[in-house]
RNA sequence: GCCCGGGUGGCGGAACUGGUAGACGCAAGGGACUUAAAAUCCCUCGGCUUUUAGCUGUGCGGGUUCGAUUCCCGCCCCGGGUACCA
């Protein structure tokens, strides 16, 4: 055995044997429990970052874990290939969006393998390969023949010197990133997946989802967002037209005084009175270039435009001035709502703003409101005022009567509405999945039939960033014949939401290489659910509950048997890093920095504050140079180290030396004491010295065990494994307790070889073992060599510890009360007191109570 | 704005169900070994004080409790998401 720990010589070799002998490569086995493991695959934008370092250590520890297990683990990895990055690229530096990602990924792919991830390379696949979009689009056909996908019309952030749609990441306070220009709202038509369909099974589903974390489900519940309510006719005075308006609060019908519209409503302008058509329109033009985002976000100053027009307050008779305001959204509920002053905030402030009157309907108990002299809008309970037979009634009863009342007159219905909305998945870009439709003069929207897929995107493109996709100048690949009539067809020249290629991949994991279909039903039945899924919390809402919807899509098309795609989650916080910036050259890359200075002109540089790791903002750490000077063990050590997975994690290069001086402790452990490990023969095992090891080793393994299964508090379960090295150096009796030495190291092999493989293989090597760590299996910790003797419980008295008193393990109360009572520095305090109680908490503690 | 998190020494973090606040590691200081350095090993390490001990301390202000980092109420700050970044 060598003297000195030399990690690339050993992650090179491990590396090799596990490519050479298919370590990680499996297969179906209905005789062995299976788990599918799996961590969000990475979008490939170059380098792998820190981030990715974190998610597939994480990953990989509980990969290796379930294998020593016994478990036939499935550990995928691909990649989420499509995106506007590779568009970006190419508009920059001219490079093709295909070779760009095709580059990126033999990149990342090399550094996946130099960091030692135990996946099963042989399924991997990129989402820009035909081979997998042409699957996806079979899937679009079948929603679309059942009614799941659709095309309506909806807004989009248009720049008109670029002719270009811009994400919302590329507006920036309502400008383009490009040309600083102002970015209006476009309408154009777009295709949609049917997702509301789902909304009631996707939230009451999240009841069911135990192996999520709770914030999640919230998230999603908030997201999906229920209310019930009612749908409520406005007739608009004059005219034969109705208002419908959804409202939670029709206890305060009432009390609606004016009623407000999404400008985009498809009333908003046929309402406005000749006089006021002007204004309007104006109005309505400037709220298409407030970003959709912004007025989301409120970061709009709230203000709307009278119509001209009336509607009938259905209650009350009353006349009821209608108004366009640019905090409705026509994207919620109907469009419009009904306005109520005295009990909504906003209304509260609108109709202030606007002179318009108020009219208090509910009372809370106990106060005396008036509409003259309220201050802010009152959003609590309380009795009905002002609301004819419904007086007196508190308003969630109010409520349910009045919900009554307006469907037996007609005029209104009990809706359960929901905040979800359907998704948009058009995406006027080049580099995403084509989206297999045709439009046909004589025959309209043909779907391209399925014996003619894939439809390819054509590669033969130029980028420029100006006049849209290219895809709608690109005639051999617009133009094609009508499968119906024969007649010349257009295709469709918008591309899929690249979330649609993230929602399910997860199942195409389970027979890539299928030719015939998306996948293979009894493998995709045989792994899925996946039983862990590993990923950024931003994911939270969206990419899962896309993928969630997918996977209900596909069962209720009679393709795969599965409700839930995920029956584990975790998810983990960001890595971030302090930002650097010179005055003269902006930010700087860490390695730009020299002595605080900026090493291309030497000034004095900023430190800024720390954020998430970014390629824009250089506050990167590349991992390959970590690897290089350390290994790749140091690198997953010290990412699982830092902080518990679901924790944001800060960059510190100090920590990483610790985590490489612990490996070669760990190291000199085994050759140091590779001499009195010959010694096979049990000499005096039941010394005190062996015991208490013995107790320290299997305490080790309950305490790693727990740590890693389900919980991943990987730090804690490390800093465990430190301890039990630290005690080894510190063991003295070794030539006394060979074998209990030998337990100890080979314990610490064990438990750390899920962190960090190449070591773990390579010093389980050198004890002597010939099978490989998978083939050993995880420890267990044997009961008997746990118990103590003796406990140390601390003693407080009013609270506060003024001491501690050894007792035998299985002291009963009244023994401990004694004890505590007696103990010198205990008495100190209670002298001149009187003892009022002693709580008493076996195997911890015992609080005095003196006055 | 809205939804979801987070805030503990000089730093990363620990304390699992309300029961010793600061495990483990980093940095720092002191010492040993060495011609020297690296590596390694040992000691100290929240603050304050009258230092075998006491007071104080987990973002801020209150509350519940024998006991609160943990539970409740009200604030402040930071991060994530907000439907075309992935």
């Amino acid at each position: 055995m060598q003297e000195r720990y030399d990690a690339a010589a050993i992650e090179e070799k491990w590396q090799r044997q596990w490519e050479e002998r298919d370590t990680f490569v499996v297969r179906e086995d209905p005789d062995r429990q299976k788990y599918y493991l799996l961590e969000m695959f990475p979008y490939p934008s170059g380098r792998i970052h820190m981030g990715h370092v974190r998610n597939y250590s994480i990953g990989d520890v509980v990969a290796r874990f379930k294998r020593m297990q016994g478990l036939n683990v499935l550990h995928p990895m691909g990649w989420d290939a499509f995106g506007m990055p590779a568009e970006n690229a190419a508009i920059q530096h001219g490079t093709h969006p295909a070779r760009w990602t095709r580059e990126n990924i033999a990149h990342m792919r090399s550094q996946l393998k130099k960091m030692g991830f135990s996946y099963d390379w042989t399924r991997e696949f990129a989402t820009c390969d035909a081979e997998y979009y042409r699957w996806e689009q079979l899937i679009f056909l079948k929603m679309y023949e059942k009614g799941l996908t659709y095309k309506k019309s909806s807004f989009v952030n248009w720049c008109e010197p670029c002719q270009t749609v811009l994400a919302n990441e590329q507006v920036e306070d309502g400008r383009c990133w490009r040309c600083d220009c102002e970015v209006e709202q476009k309408e154009l038509e777009q295709w949609f997946f049917k997702i509301t369909a789902y909304a009631q099974e996707l939230l009451d589903e999240t009841f069911h989802l135990k192996g999520w974390p709770e914030p999640v489900l919230t998230m999603q519940r908030n997201w999906i967002g229920c209310s019930t309510g009612c749908e409520i006719d406005f007739a608009v005075e004059g005219s034969g037209t109705v208002i419908k308006v959804f409202t939670t609060r029709q206890d305060t019908l009432y009390g609606a005084t004016f009623m407000s519209l999404a400008p985009e409503h498809p009333m908003a302008l046929e309402l406005a009175s000749a006089e006021r058509r002007r204004g309007v329109e104006a109005f309505i033009a400037k709220v298409r270039r407030q970003d959709k985002t912004g007025r989301a976000s409120g970061d709009y100053e709230k203000e709307g435009i009278f119509t001209g027009s009336y509607c009938t307050n259905p209650v009350t008779g009353d006349s009821l001035p209608v108004y366009l305001a640019n905090f409705v959204l026509m994207d919620y509920g109907t469009g419009a709502v009904m306005a109520v002053p005295t009990h909504d905030q906003r209304d509260f402030e609108f109709a202030s703003r606007y002179g318009i009157p108020k009219r208090l309907v509910i009372q809370p108990d106990g106060g005396v409101l008036t509409s003259e002299t309220m201050t802010e809008a009152w959003i609590g309970s309380g009795r009905l005022v002002n609301s004819e037979s419904f007086d007196g009634l508190d308003n969630e009863t109010a409520k349910e009567k009045i919900a009554d009342y307006l469907e037996s007159r007609g005029i209104g219905r009990k809706r359960v509405n929901f905040r979800l909305r359907d998704w948009g998945v058009s995406r006027q870009r080049y580099w995403g999945t084509p989206i297999p439709i045709l439009y046909c003069d004589g025959c309209g929207t043909v779907p391209v039939p399925e014996q003619q897929l894939p439809v390819l995107l054509p590669q033969d493109v130029r980028i420029s960033g100006e006049g849209g996709s290219p895809l709608t100048q690109h005639e051999s690949f617009l133009y094609t014949v009508c499968p119906n009539c024969g007649g010349r067809a257009r295709r469709e020249t918008d591309t899929f939401d690249t979330f649609v290629e993230s929602s399910w991949y997860f199942v195409r994991f389970a027979s890539p290489r299928e030719h015939n279909a998306p996948f293979d039903r009894v493998a995709a039945e045989y792994w899925l659910p996946v039983d862990q899924y590993i990923g950024g919390i931003e994911h939270a809402v969206m990419h899962l509950l896309y993928a969630r919807f997918f996977t209900k899509v596909l069962r209720d098309l009679d393709m795969l048997a599965v409700d839930e795609p995920f029956r584990n989650l975790l998810t983990q916080g960001m890595v971030c890093m302090e930002t650097r910036s010179c005055p003269e050259h902006g930010w700087l890359f860490p390695e730009e920095v020299e002595e605080g200075c900026c090493s291309k002109c030497g000034r004095k540089v900023t430190l800024g504050r720390n954020e998430k790791m970014s390629k824009s903002k250089k506050n990167v750490v590349d991992p390959d140079q970590l690897i290089g000077r350390y290994g790749a063990d140091t690198a997953r050590l010290f990412s699982l180290f830092a902080a518990p997975p679901e924790k944001d994690l800060e960059w510190n290069e100090q920590g990483v030396e610790g985590c490489y001086r612990f490996l070669n402790r760990v190291w000199r452990a085994v050759y140091e004491n590779m001499q009195d490990l010959a010694f096979t023969e049990t000499v005096n095992e039941d010394a005190f010295a062996g015991r208490v090891l013995r107790r320290h080793t299997h305490r080790t393994i309950r305490k790693v065990t727990e740590d890693i299964d389900g919980r991943f508090h990987f730090n804690t379960a490390i800093s465990a494994i430190m301890e039990l090295v630290n005690t080894i150096y510190a063991f003295e009796a070794k030539k006394q307790c060979p074998s209990a030495l030998r337990e100890a190291l080979e314990t610490v092999v064990l438990l750390l070889s899920p962190f960090v493989p190449h070591l773990c293989e390579e010093l389980w090597q050198l004890l002597g073992h010939s099978g490989g760590l998978e083939q050993a299996g995880w420890p267990n910790y044997e009961a008997a060599a746990l118990t103590e003797d003796e406990k140390t419980i601390v003693v407080q008295v009013n609270g506060k510890v003024r001491g501690k008193v050894t007792v035998v393990a299985d002291a009963d109360q009244e023994t401990l009360k004694a004890a505590a009572l007696a103990e010198e520095n205990v008495l100190r305090f209670i002298k001149n007191k009187t003892v009022r109680k002693v709580i008493v908490v076996p195997g911890r503690l015992v609080n005095v109570v003196a006055s």
